[in-house]
DNA sequence: AACCTTCGCAACCGCAAGGAT
DNA sequence: CATCCTTGCGGTTGCGAAGGT
């Protein structure tokens, strides 16, 4: 299996890597490790553009790297992540080692979103496949599938978590005001209009840690006393509560997960 | 047996983020 | 602050294998 090898106008190797071109890519990167991808080839002998070795070493010939079928739980786990984190491959592969975003994006695309199809749960949302067109999901009902993310609890909280997670991958909840009520101590309300764009990636993938942190203590209740947790938690979650207490969106509960209906 | 379709996966491409200058 | 360069990411493509008709 494979692309069919060719050369590019500058006499670039193109296609499928052969055993040796591999054995001296890992032969130079164990020697030398990893910098400066745009000089690498030349140095290693290959005629081969950088980006082109840096894909095959972080896909394929990286020591550690998990190939071959998924198991049950590693797809229960993208299809969980997926749902928080969206088309996020290289945020989803750092929750789960030894895969490459790579790979999960292809597993994604070839096999877990047909099944869900299959299963009548739209991929994207996570939800109910709809049949018509104008009504929209009930953010409450979109975790309620046998594949939810969490399905191990029904408290208010869970959901709330779960309307939080799917706000964030969605991007509809903007980011940037979640951290900015985050960076500063006191929770406060920002304006639509006020863009206050503090964050860069670095300090996004630190949210989604966050949040990911929580996700994983499985929290009975929003209080922030009783969470097991570190203060950078604390913090997120107390930004994700300020953030988000002034959307309709989590009307229905209080920040304790009580509902208050 | 021949052809067609689907699957699985490696690799490419374009673009954006972020660091260096 | 602006520009350039490198790195990383996500979408997409290409191709052999496997399965179906």
């Amino acid at each position: 299996m494979g692309r069919t090898t060719w050369f590019d106008v500058d006499g670039i190797k193109r296609g499928e890597w052969t055993a040796e071109e591999d054995r001296m890519l890992v032969a130079y990167i164990n020697k030398y490790g990893v910098r400066d991808w745009g000089a690498l080839p030349k140095r290693a002998g290959l005629h081969r553009c950088g980006k082109s070795c840096r894909l095959r070493w972080l896909n394929y010939l990286k020591p550690g790297i998990k190939k071959g079928k998924f198991t049950a739980q590693e797809e229960e786990d993208i299809i969980k992540f997926h749902s928080l984190l969206g088309n996020r491959w290289a945020a989803i592969a750092k929750q789960m080692p030894n895969r490459t975003d790579n790979d999960i994006k292809n597993h994604w695309n070839s096999c877990l979103k047909k099944r869900l199809r299959r299963s009548g749960i739209d991929p994207m949302t996570h939800g109910p496949i709809k049949t018509t067109s104008s009504t929209r999901s009930s953010p409450a009902r979109r975790h309620s599938s046998s594949t939810s993310s969490f399905s191990l609890s029904s408290t208010g909280s869970v959901r709330l978590l779960n309307k939080l997670a799917a706000g964030i991958s969605s991007r509809k909840f903007g980011l940037d005001r979640i951290k900015t009520v985050m960076i500063s101590s006191e929770p406060r309300q920002v304006d639509d209009e006020e863009k206050v764009m503090i964050g860069s990636k670095k300090e996004e993938e630190r949210v989604i840690g966050c949040f990911m942190e929580i996700d994983k203590n499985l929290i009975s209740t929003m209080s922030l006393d009783e969470l097991p947790c570190d203060s950078a938690t604390t913090t997120a979650t107390t930004g994700f509560v300020a953030a988000f207490s002034d959307y309709s969106l989590i009307e229905s509960y209080d920040l304790h997960g009580r509902s208050r209906a």
